[in-house]
DNA sequence: AACTATTTATAACT
DNA sequence: TAGTTATAAATAGTT
């Protein structure tokens, strides 16, 4: 916008360089505090010119509450930063970097506890809010998750044992007919040969039904004959989303 | 540069918020890498949408690098350094330390996002959504708060108002009788004896309902045509070390 | 997402 | 550095 068309390529004439600086500068400086004011956007601008003069724009003139809630969406990031660092060897400078660091994930952390509100804006608390309300859903998904897993698996458990109650009622069964008909060797009842089929412990699933996670132990004793009422009430809330 | 002239406002509408947003958006970060470019300059730019979008631009993609040289510029991180480093000689000992905390803070960060909750156990899961439930009550309760304060703000205000009209309507009353009866001096109507309820402009709280968020004052006392003469006088001012 | 009438920014010039 | 002007560029309203 001006007598000629622009080149994006450094300008090499120091003079027009400056120039074009001062008044590029103004309009962006304008332009950034017009969509933070038109759209309700969080702006943070830094300039800095060839000589290191410094420029900036910032919404609500908070600039170190944006370049804070930047750091939170980069933390990530960040992390990959951190391991480069070590790699880097000059531990010393990078410690108070560390510091700073630490000061920002605790105070992350205190928000996402809910413990220090009161500097935040309606807008960021809305933000937060929105945030969380994610995380609970994901944290109530995964939960979800891990109950089906379990239900499933406490089925599974459940066949088991059935099938072998089957076959031990059968065998049961069949001992009782051979003591009404005592033709034979009565005396050898226990004898090897007619138990294949359940050789008495090892080879059956744990008697825990629900045991391999942190289902309460006492899940053991239960006599109940639902098998739902062998999960701890607190696991059945929420299983909806 | 549009079909309108541009007041200086939050667009109400929100489609055309968001549809001016993205347009915006990216004009400024576009001006941004031109100035960049063209000027030699060192820019960050960084832009949070209403809903909590980020967008960034810096030169060179090292965002981190600009961040940091605006820190030390504003924050005096050498004065930091300098202490640090006479309090703590050891500074090397205690860095794998902050590192290990550091690693810790990230991980309850991400798994208050909700982001690593794969090796949570159910109890631990169970916790965590207590622990984020309680934040997100805290949070609202927050929020309620700080809306109901801006409430009562306004509500003063419009009270103030109200009273003002009130004034204003009987003073109209009052000199509509003059007018119809002039028996006497009706040369000096506009004398003072007139005016004392209303001083003119100083007393009276700020037209701008809602003045407490993060409405700009100038933006409602402005009549200037040209957005460009919105520009507040401290946008222009350059930050010195 | 494209179009276009306008406004706005700014390059060159003073 | 500040003002002016011609022109390029951005964009508000519209389709």
């Amino acid at each position: 916008m001006g007598r000629g068309r622009v080149v994006l390529k450094r300008i090499e004439n120091k003079i027009s360089r400056q120039v074009t600086f001062s008044k590029r500068r103004g309009g962006l400086l304008k332009k950034a505090h017009e969509i933070s004011v038109l759209c309700e956007a969080d702006v943070a601008l830094i300039v800095f010119s060839t000589k290191g003069k410094l420029f900036e724009y910032s919404t609500d003139s908070s600039m170190e509450r944006i370049l804070e809630r930047y750091e939170r969406h980069s933390y990530t990031e960040q992390q990959l930063m951190a391991t480069n660092s070590e790699l880097h060897g000059n531990w010393c400078l990078e410690y108070p970097k560390l510091e700073n660091r630490i000061e920002v994930l605790q105070r992350n952390l205190r928000q996402f506890t809910g413990e220090e509100l009161d500097p935040l804006s309606l807008r960021e608390l809305q933000c937060l809010e929105q945030q969380i309300d994610t995380s609970l859903k994901r944290i109530r998904s995964r939960k979800n998750q891990l109950v089906h897993e379990s239900l499933s698996e406490l089925h599974k458990k459940e066949k088991a044992l059935q099938e072998q109650n089957n076959i031990l009622a059968k065998q049961l069964l069949e001992k009782e007919k051979t003591l009404t008909e005592p033709k034979q060797q009565n005396l050898c009842q226990d004898s090897p040969s007619f138990m294949p089929p359940t050789p008495p412990s090892l080879p059956l699933p744990s008697l825990t039904i629900g045991g391999s996670f942190q289902v309460h132990k006492d899940a053991e004793t239960q006599r109940r004959p639902n098998i739902t009422t062998v999960m701890p009430p607190w696991m059945l809330r929420h299983v909806n989303e």
